[in-house]
DNA sequence: CCAATGGTTCGAAGATTGTGGAACCTTATA
DNA sequence: TATAAGGTTCCACAATCTTCGAACCATTGG
């Protein structure tokens, strides 16, 4: 099999709420992991953060909250798991939010 | 005096941070405080919640949060306190995303 | 089948946030 | 000066979030 069953749960686009968003990329942590994924799907075993240390419960976690926040989706491949944004739903559902974010993330300097 | 002193302390424009200003923005209470901010500066008194019943004291706390983020100005005006939203700080510093914030809390509907 | 890789889930402890009453401060008004 | 209006601050308590080890699950490869 290609694709495989043990699937985690994910908003519909319809039950993404902007609290949970706006939640989701209030860490710094789970703001660098979406900037990965905005330059594409990535396998979680090649997502780094900032602390190698990590261990991997807590990386799980960050992932869980992206995830049901709506932010991201995450889906089993092979014996891993393959991480993407869902830039399209929520660029629908919220206009520019996420472009305005990711600019701001990636330049904060004084300007 | 027309102006006062007993002022509360505000971070530079160059201080504020990404993730300071999605946390705030990301509770509902603190979006509606910003919603009405946006269409122009406010006195505390005047400045309604969803609850009328919460106590001046948690009031005096969302904006807090919101102050200390960098979102809001509160500064003494009479007997009271008049907000403003920094808006022109924070579109330089993030350009579109408070307009995108807001955009997204007006119309949360199905599409 | 067995072991290894890659992740999720559970549970507990610690840290952060939210809530709201009481006390206090400042300004306006009588 | 007294009194009231409008808010902030302090404090304790509740609720939520974070962190991470341990156990468990699924897939791949011997």
């Amino acid at each position: 099999m290609t694709t495989t069953n043990s699937d985690l749960p994910h908003p519909d686009e319809a039950e993404i709420t902007l609290d949970a968003v706006l939640f989701a990329l209030s860490d710094p942590a789970r703001l660098e992991i979406v900037a990965q994924l905005a330059e594409g799907p990535l396998e979680m075993a090649r997502c780094h953060l900032g602390d190698p240390e990590v261990p991997k419960s807590t990386k799980s976690h960050l992932m869980k909250v992206l995830r049901e926040a709506g932010v991201i989706r995450n889906v089993a491949q092979g014996r891993g798991r393959l991480l993407s944004l869902r830039r399209d739903e929520l660029d629908r559902r919220f206009p520019g939010l996420i472009g305005a974010v990711l600019a701001a993330q990636a330049g904060p300097g004084t300007g």
